[in-house]
DNA sequence: ACTAGCCCCTGGGAGC
DNA sequence: TGCTCCCAGGGGCTAG
């Protein structure tokens, strides 16, 4: 699934390709994964969860979209900013089992055919959900298997001042995001260990299989209470998020599951997982079997030995 | 203001 | 072989 790491080679592989393209079309299957979020427009007002509401209509959504340059493309949390001409932004958010593609599709027999040479094995065609069309007829797709993904129309402004957006928690890899300040926003929460690093309005980006790569780094129990949690047990938790997630960049993420990049490549940091979903494997560090369990509706791997309770 | 738990989805694996 | 059941998993939302 893409976290930070994953999302963060997305970005940067976007920026080399779509950069000041142009919105030319948009195809959808599925239009529940669209929503114009645009205070302004009529019979998208305020609701009671903010701006706007699906976009019933998706010719609205085509119309607002078509002829929008992509200006800048970034990433906060797990989110992709696209930032556009006229003050719009595109945000989109992978969830468990999106991904972006950039190539060429031609529909056959109902299914989506690339028409990129060497790219794009495997099946990943067939969960083609969203498809934009850019100015230089290449296009971008959003792959979606379980369909969870979702992508929304925002002015720029209002975006940037959105609950979701201000509610993120800070970038782990950011200069600014130092040992301090990592205690300061932990010691806010009570909670087990694992979970907290999950929650995104704490920091922002880390899912299930970085924080468990994580705490097996540190070699810290996934069940330990923040409240518990020494000094220097803080400390390591902190040193591997920095070494895990840059680690994770350089080798653009895992595929464990579905994480293709741009060109539907996989990413190679799978390799060098420890834990996550080695459940009966033995730990690399001792050789003890690998244990799974439930914390939050999520599953935690971990060596019992290696990180005690 | 908090949080536990349901819900959205579909492929894959287990059980029969 | 083929059916049914159950589960993963991020985050929005709701009920308590």
């Amino acid at each position: 699934m893409p976290e930070l790491p994953e999302v963060e080679t997305t970005v940067r592989d976007l920026n080399k390709k779509v950069l000041s393209r142009t919105f030319i079309d948009v195809w959808t299957d599925f239009e529940k994964m669209l929503r114009l979020r645009l205070s302004f427009a009529k019979g998208y007002g305020r609701t009671q969860q903010g701006f706007g509401g699906q976009a019933k209509n998706f010719k609205k959504f085509k119309k607002e979209l078509r002829g929008k340059k992509i200006q800048k493309i970034w990433r906060r949390g797990k989110n992709i900013i696209f930032e556009l001409s006229q003050s719009y932004s595109l945000l989109i958010h992978q969830k468990l089992t999106g991904h972006l593609l950039y190539g060429t599709w031609k529909k056959e027999d109902g299914i989506w055919k690339s028409k990129t040479s060497g790219l794009l094995e495997e099946k990943v065609n067939t969960y083609i959900h969203l498809l934009f069309t850019l100015d230089n007829g290449q296009m971008l797709a959003l792959s979606d298997l379980r369909k969870f993904a979702k992508a929304e129309l925002w002015k720029t402004e209002e975006l940037k001042n959105s609950e979701e957006i201000k509610n993120l928690g800070p970038e782990p890899l950011s200069k600014d995001f130092t040992f301090e300040k990592f205690k300061e926003v932990l010691k806010k929460k009570k909670g087990k260990i694992k979970q907290i690093l999950m929650y995104q309005t704490v920091i922002a980006g880390i899912g299930n299989i970085y924080s468990d790569e994580i705490l097996f780094e540190a070699q810290i129990h996934p069940f330990r209470k923040i409240p518990k949690l020494s000094e220097t047990e803080l400390k390591k938790i902190y040193q591997a998020m920095r070494k895990i997630l840059k680690k994770a960049i350089e080798l653009k993420g895992s595929s464990i599951t579905d994480f293709r990049d741009i060109k539907g490549k996989r990413g190679s940091f799978d390799k060098i997982i420890k834990v996550y979903r080695k459940e009966g494997k033995k730990c690399s560090r001792c050789g003890t079997i690998i244990k799974r369990a439930k914390i939050g509706g999520r599953s935690a791997h971990f060596c019992p030995k290696c990180q005690i309770l």
